[in-house]
Parts: C-alpha cells; sequence; structure tokens
DNA sequence: CGAACGCTTGACACTCTTCAAGACATGTGG
DNA sequence: CCACATGTCTTGAAGAGTGTCAAGCGTTCG
C-alpha cells in the first residue's frame, strides 16, 4: 500500500495511535483529528549508521520526528574541525518548517528510523492544527534553551567535567529511574572522534580523561562504549554540575 | 493619556506607523489592523544600565522587542563564572511566550528602551495573528540557529578570533551597508569583563587580545569601546572564518 | 585629594593540543 | 592459519595558548 519508492520492505513501523513516541514528539500537540490526516502524510525513513541525511546548504526532503537511533547535528570548521551542535535522540524533531535549508550536516551515528513528512505538506498541517503548531513552539523553545545550557557547559568546563556532564546527560535519558547508589548502564553510541567533536576536545584528550574517570571508578568499561555507572551522583559531582541544577537535553 | 505608572514622563517612543524597529522585528508579520491592536497593548518600558530586568527562575513581568540599547541572558556557573549565552539588540525579542519564567538572568548592559507587552496578552494576540505568529516563529528559529553558530565560535577559536568574531559581529549589526575596504565604526557597548564572560575567557584576555589587534591595525580604537575598522575583510579573516561563512547574529 | 573602578601589562603555572608511537580488534587475501 | 592492512583506541613527551596572580595606570566621582 502506497510505499515510498525509499522504503524498502521492512517491519511497518507503529500507527500512531500505538506510537510510544507520540508521548513526547510534536504529534502529542494534535487531536484525534488531526492524527488521522498525520498518519496519511506521514513517510517513514529508515538510515543506517553512519549516513549523511543532509549536508549543509542543501534542501531537506523529509523533516520530521525521530523514532529511533542518534543524529548528529555538525559544522565543519575552516581548518577541518568539527563541530557537533546538537544530538538528535527519539522524540526529538529533525528539520524545521519553513527553513528546509540545513544550516547543519545532518548524520546518523546509528541505525535511524524518521517519522517523516515532505516539509510544504508538513507546513500546511502546522498552519491548519493548533494544537501541533503550539507543541511544535514549545520544542523550539525547549531545544533554545538546551542550545543555551549546551552552550555554558562547552564554554566553562574542564575536560573531566565536560565528559562526565556528557555520561551523566546519556545515563538519565538511558535509565528510566537511575535511583542514586543504584549501579546503572550507559552507552555512550559515539565514538572517540564523535565525543571529541561533540565536546569540543580532541579524541587523545577525551581518552585519557574516560580511563583516568575509569581508573578512579567513576565508570566501569563494559565494552569500549558501554560503560556502568556504580554511583551516578558521585559522576554528577565530577561534572562539576550543583546538584540536580540545569542538566540539559540534547 | 493613559501612562503606565512604571511609564515616567520620557519622549514617547515611536507610533507603530513610524516605528523604524517594525522592519526586522516580530511586528514586521502584523498587517495593518493587527498593528493597530498591538497599539493598543504596548507598553513601554526604560531601563538604565547595569539594571536586571529578570533573575533566572523568576516570571518577567513583560515580554517584547527591544527597541534600543543591548541586554545581556546569562547564567551564573557553580564556581562564580558566569556565561553570557545571548545578547539582545535592537529588533531582538526579549522573553518566550508560553515560558515566562525566565532561565537566565536577564540584565541590561546599556540603557534600554522596550516595546512590551503582558505575556498573557502577547500569547492572545500570537493565537489571532497569523502574520505576527508566523514571523515569531522565524525569529524563534533563527535564535536557534545564531545559538548553535555561537557555539561553534565559543567552542572551537582561539581567543583572538573570538574577538575578532564578535567585532565583524557588532560591525555588520551596527553599519547598514559595511562596503569591503569602506572603513566604519563599531561601539562594542560591553565592558572588558562582559565581552569575556561573553567569549568564555578572563577579562585580561581579552584586554590583551584587542591590544594585539590594534597594535595589527585590524581596528583603531577611538575610545575604550568603539573602534574604528579600517579593513572588514581583513577583520572577518582574523575570525578564521571562511570567506563570508555563517556569520551568526546574537 | 583619595577611593573606586575599569583597563592594561607582566610573569608563571597549568591544561589541553599536537605530534608520535604503539596496542588492540577486525577484516582480507594468499 | 598466517601475514598484512586498516581503523579505533591508548599512551607518552613536548609545546602553545590561556588562566592565574600581581602590580600599575588612567579616569571618574565624591
Amino acid at each position: 500500500m502506497s510505499a515510498d519508492s525509499k522504503n524498502q520492505q521492512y517491519d511497518a513501523l507503529p500507527h500512531c495511535a500505538d506510537c510510544m513516541i507520540r508521548v513526547t514528539g510534536v504529534c502529542s500537540g494534535a487531536t484525534a483529528v488531526d492524527l488521522r490526516a498525520l498518519e496519511q502524510a506521514k513517510v517513514y525513513r529508515r538510515f543506517g549508521p553512519g549516513e549523511t541525511i543532509a549536508l549543509a546548504g542543501s534542501r531537506m526532503t523529509h523533516i520530521g520526528t525521530v523514532m529511533s537511533g542518534v543524529c548528529t547535528l555538525a559544522r565543519t570548521q575552516g581548518r577541518g574541525t568539527r563541530q557537533i551542535v546538537g544530538l538528535l535522540q527519539p522524540g526529538d524533531f529533525l528539520g524545521r518548517p519553513w527553513r528546509t535549508i540545513s544550516p547543519f550536516d545532518v548524520e546518523t551515528a546509528t541505525a535511524v528510523e524518521l517519522c517523516g513528512f515532505r516539509p510544504a505538506v508538513f507546513e500546511g498541517l502546522l498552519d491548519r492544527m493548533d494544537g501541533l503548531r503550539r507543541r511544535m513552539m514549545e520544542m523550539m523553545l525547549d531545544e533554545l534553551d538546551a542550545a543555551r545550557s549546551w552552550l555554558t557547559i562547552l564554554a566553562r568546563k574542564t575536560a573531566r567535567e565536560k565528559l562526565a556532564s556528557l555520561l551523566v546527560n546519556m545515563t538519565l535519558r538511558q535509565n528510566t529511574a537511575p535511583l542514586r547508589g543504584k549501579p546503572c548502564r550507559v552507552d555512550i553510541m559515539l565514538s572517540r572522534e564523535q565525543i571529541a567533536d561533540l565536546l569540543s576536545m580532541t579524541f587523545e584528550t577525551v581518552s585519557r580523561q574516560l580511563t583516568s574517570l575509569a581508573r578512579e571508578g567513576l565508570i566501569l568499561p563494559v565494552t569500549r562504549r558501554v560503560f556502568d555507572v556504580p554511583d551516578l551522583h558521585a559522576l554528577m559531582q565530577a561534572s562539576g554540575e550543583d546538584a540536580d541544577g540545569g542538566f540539559f537535553h540534547v
């Protein structure tokens, strides 16, 4: 039934009615009636790890909600240094209505499923649907706050604190109820180099600080990208954050 | 006529019909009819330099367009370091609808005139006026891009490049047509310490780099905060930006 | 005039980057 | 199965760029 030519015969993604992401995504602002229109317009897309979804300056063919996996927004500077300015995790919105030229490179770090729309279609829906539009504005405001919080982390923290911050952040997003004192596990899903590009360091410094944190027992390596966190509270203190203070979420 | 109690007897600010800011502000999205409603709802406010408009976590009594002067959005870190995460210059929108608790300290760097609205009133106008709402979303998207571009500058540039970037940015905003090769003037309006908080450096380093740029003739000091820029293109190169590449605007 | 403030300049310490080599894992072809 | 290549990660040593601490200058204001 009306398969987009790009859509291989994967298992179908959930219908809006059964979709878990809908709790937090843009579509959480949609009414039941709206949802039926969204269902008709949406186009699922899948990407492998390491694929480029859009280069900076190019037009995005689809915008929408990340269903699973992690995307990076990045820009390459003058002399080859690369800065990742945002991570898109499940529930986050990829692309912007009325601004279909992406100002950043959009790439997948892992396999990614996207619940997408043609930009013009989605803009039409936004104009029609009050709730959807309202949720969209909320999410944009949240993203702005997150970007600014992220700014303070990159700008003022030491290498050690930056890594601890990233680990705490991802631990919180990956564990539903990470009780303090209760050990938990975190998968950073990014290579040392990607972490470096995200935190504005060299991958050597990333490696050094990770082994340093491991030596002190704040994290316990399981594989190279998976760690056990025996004491999240201790890791928070290493991140230099005041108590529960403003933990970013992008 | 209907003077707000906060409004001392200053000269009146312009009517919307004569307002220059309206070219770039949110209200540029308003129709002639909308404009009459805006005119009725707006409340001009004035602040002296160094005033605190809102502390982080507090409710903003007014949101609206900055008419003149410069405001800073800032947050104080754990050990007393301060990070300015955004500058609000004339035409920029101060505060966010549906998010009246400010996540940052809002302060004036100079004397500031604000064309403000009660949050609830402005939200009502947004719901009613398609053009206004559309322009608001555009501005939010631009702000998000600006925050992310700013991120790459803070994260990856040297002290010298950061200062050059800031100077170029402000020069572009303060000169309508800064032709390359044509000399122009820039007023940074911020103290050395504020610049340091904005660029994540110490004020000593700011001072050193400014004198260094001046020694090389890239900027010519007029007063301590005003410089002539004999060759904007040369300054751009010192900023490490690729040609005209993504110059941020906050 | 003295005090307060913003700014400049210097000397030194320290963090992080840079350059370089090696360890470890994975995959390929003989 | 090995030799070899490749990519990712670790570790080391030296150097550059900023932060830190400290002193001094210039202006403003009471």
